[in-house]
DNA sequence: TGAATAGGTAGCATATATGCTACGTTTTAG
DNA sequence: CTAAAACGTAGCATATATGCTACCTATTCA
């Protein structure tokens, strides 16, 4: 599990940190181990789709807006207005 | 592996045969092995998160159309409609 | 009839996901 | 400066994901 890195990408690290978590706080949301999480946001781990969707439920966004194969862009000014164009 | 059940849900058989695609088939496509793909479509099986990119790449479908916590209802009308709608 | 295709089930082997404990470093707060 | 919190890293144990082989049943098709 040491120096591994997986062949796919995550925002955990940005939608935790938007959401004012620690690792510890999303670990006791979740039920998944704090260590578990660090792996996972340092692109170390390839999680289960059960655990995924833990994530998910708790962060509020779907497993496309966390886990992509392709990187994540920046934000753009189009995501984060999204809110003024409903 | 045997007669366990998991704890979310998957359209997996419905994506495929949609496509008209045998396991098989969609096991060359996605470098996953059949008896995984049958294991999966039984929801007999926790797929990891890049087991899941690889299906939704091939299927053309993001993670949260493939995989959920709650049961997919059936497709109704405004769903196989969308197509109409744009 | 018989061959081919699709699917279900089982057993085994190996890799890895996940939890856990411990300890180090870095950052924050008093 | 010091204590606490957050984060990184490592090692170990157990469960399970995944590939693979084999066999069985049902269906299709020549």
């Amino acid at each position: 599990m040491v120096d591994k890195q997986v062949a796919f990408h995550n925002r955990l690290k940005m939608l935790r940190v938007e959401r004012d978590l620690s690792r510890k706080q999303l670990a006791e949301l979740t039920d998944i181990h704090p260590q578990t999480i660090g792996y996972i946001e340092r692109q170390q781990f390839n999680p289960t789709i059960e655990l995924a969707l833990k994530l998910s439920a708790v962060l509020g966004v779907g497993l496309d807006a966390i886990f992509s194969a392709e990187p994540f862009g920046l934000l753009d000014d189009k995501a984060l207005r999204r809110d003024l164009n409903e």
